[in-house]
Formats: structure tokens, C-alpha cells, sequence
DNA sequence: GGCATGTTTCGACACGCGTCGAAGCATTTC
DNA sequence: GAAATGCTTCGACGCGTGTCGAAACATGCC
């Protein structure tokens, strides 16, 4: 009935530090493997272990066994929010506080997902190709390129026959952690985001996952796949 | 620049559960003396001294040092808000979290701060009598009771000067964590409550700080202070 | 001033838990 | 089938820290 215990263990959990850094890798909802995190965190992996197993049983992580490895991630945006929360005690510094807020609202907008797009406008761009007929959802979260699709990307100078697919298959749906829907990943979402990248529409940050758009790129979406720069820019997050 | 050592530092000081149960008492705003806190934890007064001296320097509480007593409080709404999202993780409890926020309006709305009243209603009535003319504000966190007031009190069936001032002095103004006002405390906010809840204007919860208003409360509510019930039931918290 | 109360500081003990080495499973690759 | 990779389990070590007794400090009451 109390939640008393609860919060302190809870809080145990995220004390330590090697499993606070793993926790705050994991904060954009991607899953990772065990290995990365061990890596991240600066532990071996038995340690690393140990520690995915405590955060596992405590509520905070779920885990997917994918061949040889397993995928971790955050339980939920809950779980995402009360470590921000607890970001925002300590110090108590009273500075940053909005300039944070500006680079997290940069990185829901535009970001990169490992390596291909996400955030906002990786969801609009995924979006746009499906209402365009270029992908269509298949079943294991995968997307299928459409004939009309591997036209498309024949005209944008992608050859497909060249990409080399993962086991996983060539696109991937990879859900959006900020947006709540899924947009494109596998090779084919790498390949598409590069290119994107050499044809300037958009920009990378270096030490940074924020994506930026060029003037160039926001006509250029708009003409693909009738992404308007205010409407995308003007959404406000949807708070439940 | 980094959070992570941050994060991992403010979740070590909510681990401890005698920690935990104190910061917990502390939800509501309401400072409490050293000694309150370390019953309430189950920890001797050296222990629990060591903790709060702990969540002092990490920025979780202030301190406010009133004769020999040494009142501690949450450091601000932030603290409370990682510890209220802390309560969300665990057991993964999907079920209540409506039912909580539910009686957390009520306790919203009313409620008893120590012995005397608290939140919207309570700040409410403050306003009112000093509106009325009853109360002005004084200096060190004092109100002053008015001759209108003495007598108004009087016309309540309540002998001020039958009440005996504590130290600090009869009536106190004490900052409502909910409403980020004042609202009347002292023994002359205990002597009040009681007297409106023997006069069946409002009723306490056992087990819990939840006050109720009557029906016939409502009435002289708006008879005496203005307080019409739609109003004051309608408004919305005002997030900055 | 002297005693009582509330709180903090000091010191010592002991339990808990994070850490890693070694070994055990599961899966993939050759 | 054998070797390699990724991850987990087991066991032992050692540091960190929560705990309380004793004492010091501060304040209020008589």
C-alpha cells in the first residue's frame, strides 16, 4: 500500500554508477546489447551483468533475446522521465535548466538513432513514404520496399541491390521513443539518412545527435512527401 | 557538463530507507523537526541527523533553524516531483496511479497541515479574513488578529484571549506547498480548524489529512469569506 | 546558574554490495 | 563436431556506509 520502500529501492538501483551511466545510455529507448552497455559503463561483463539482472527484476529495464545477444532497454517512459527528474536535483544548478530543455527539445525534433533518422521528423519522413507507397509494413517489424519505392530510391541515386541487408532483414521498424511511432531503421534507413545528409538536406552535429534541416531540405520534403516546415515545426509534444 | 554522476549521487541519497520514509514525510511541503523525522524513520536522532545533514548537502532540503528546534523541508517542487516519478518505477503497479492522483486533489483542495487547515481552502480562508479585515499580515511570518477580528472570533464562540500564544505567537503564516500561499497557522489556525469542525462546517478524515466541507460549510463559507464552492472547486492547478 | 530538551559530532562496529576471476550455457560460424 | 562469441552464474575479496553509544553544543525553562 505504501510506496515507501519502493521509491528507496527504486532509487537504489539507479544509486550505483555503473548502472546510472547504463541507464542514461539507454535513455533515447534504444535497446542495447549487454556487451555495449558493460563497455559503456566501464565494467566487465560479468559485472555488467549482474546489474542488467538487479534493473531487470526492479521494473526498470525489459530485455530481448535476439540470437547470441540481448537487447536491452527502458521499461517505459516513466522510467525515462524520473531519471530526467532526478537529473534536475543535486547541485541544484540553477543554470542550463532551459538550455537543456532547448537541446532536448532539439533532439525530440531531429536526431540520429545510431545512424539513421528519428525523432519527429524521422517519423514524418517514414510516414511520408508509406502514405507515398514507397514502404509498406510487413510483418517482425520490418518495412518492405515497394516497386514504386525502389524507383524512388533508384531516382535518388540509391541503388538497393547494392545495400547489403542485415540478418534482420533490409528495413527495420524502429519504434520512436519521443513520437511513439515507428520509423525507418535497418541498412536501408542508414543508407537513406547518409544520403540525405550528402544531398544537404539535412546537417549531423558533431558530438551531438541532433539533425538539422537546410532550407534546401525543407522544400525538398515538402515536395517528396508534403512535410511543411511550420506544421512540423508548430506540433507541440502530446502529454497523456 | 555530464548528468550522469549527478543522477547516480541524487538516487544514492533517496536509497537509504530511513532516508526514503523522510523525504516521504516531507511530500507535503510541511517543515518538520529533526526529531519528528527520525521517529517517523525509526532511527535514533544521531542517525537520523547524519541523513539529514546527507540530503542538506545534496541540495534535496532546506534547513530553517527556529529556537532549538531545526525545521527541515523539501528543497522545492522539483524534489518532490523526482520523488513522486521514483514512486511510479518498481513493482510496475499499473492499476491505482488514478485512484492516487485522485486523493492527491483531495488533498489538493483540503487538508490538514499538522492541526490546522491547509491547501486551496485553506489559503481561501485566509485570504477572506484578510480581506474581511479580520487578520493582517505582520512581520516574522506573523499575522495579527484586528479588533473586527477579535470580534468576529468572539461572534465564533472563540475567546482569544483564552488561547495561549506560543512563542512564535498566536497566528502564523505558513506557506502552502500546493497553492504557494499563505495561509493561517499558529495555535490560532489549530484553535480554528477545531472550531469549524465542531461547528460542522468541515469534516476530518481519520487516517488521513483529507478535509471534507459540508454542505452547510459551503454556506457559511460564502456568507462569512466569499468563497463561492463552483469557484473554488473549478480552478485548476496553474502550472508555470 | 542549573537542569531538561533538541540536535549535532565523533568513533567504532558490522553488514551489504559492487567488483572481478573462473566456470558454465546458449548460439553462431566454420 | 569444434571453436568462437555473447552473456550469465558462482564464489571470494574489500571498500563504503548505515548504525548506535557517548559526548559536545545550543536553546529554553525554572
Amino acid at each position: 500500500m505504501n510506496s515507501q520502500p519502493n521509491i528507496a529501492s527504486a532509487a537504489a538501483l539507479i544509486a550505483d554508477p555503473a548502472r546510472a551511466v547504463m541507464l542514461v545510455a539507454l535513455l533515447d529507448g534504444r535497446a542495447r546489447p549487454a556487451g555495449e552497455l558493460a563497455y559503456a559503463a566501464g565494467v566487465t561483463a560479468q559485472t555488467a551483468s549482474s546489474h542488467l539482472g538487479k534493473l531487470l527484476a526492479g521494473g526498470l529495464l525489459t530485455v530481448e533475446t535476439e540470437g547470441r545477444h540481448r537487447y536491452y532497454r527502458l521499461a517505459g517512459p516513466h522510467v525515462a522521465l524520473a531519471l530526467e527528474n532526478l537529473a534536475s536535483i543535486g547541485p541544484m544548478v540553477i543554470t542550463r535548466k532551459k538550455a537543456l530543455t532547448r537541446e532536448a527539445q532539439k533532439l525530440q525534433f531531429a536526431r540520429c538513432c545510431y545512424d539513421h533518422l528519428a525523432g519527429r521528423l524521422g517519423v514524418a519522413v517514414t510516414k511520408g513514404m508509406l502514405e507515398k507507397g514507397l514502404l509498406v509494413a510487413a510483418d517482425n517489424k520490418r518495412f518492405e520496399v515497394t516497386p514504386i519505392g525502389a524507383e524512388w530510391f533508384s531516382s535518388m541515386g540509391l541503388d538497393l541491390t547494392k545495400i547489403k541487408p542485415a540478418r534482420a532483414g533490409l528495413a527495420r521498424q524502429c519504434l520512436d521513443w519521443t513520437e511513439r511511432q515507428h520509423h525507418l531503421a535497418g541498412p536501408l534507413g542508414v543508407h537513406l539518412t547518409s544520403l540525405l545528409c550528402n544531398e544537404g538536406w539535412i546537417r549531423r552535429q558533431k558530438s551531438s545527435r541532433v539533425v538539422e534541416v537546410t532550407p534546401m531540405g525543407w522544400r525538398k520534403f515538402e515536395d517528396h512527401f508534403g512535410i511543411q516546415e511550420q506544421v512540423l515545426m508548430k506540433r507541440n509534444h502530446k502529454e497523456a
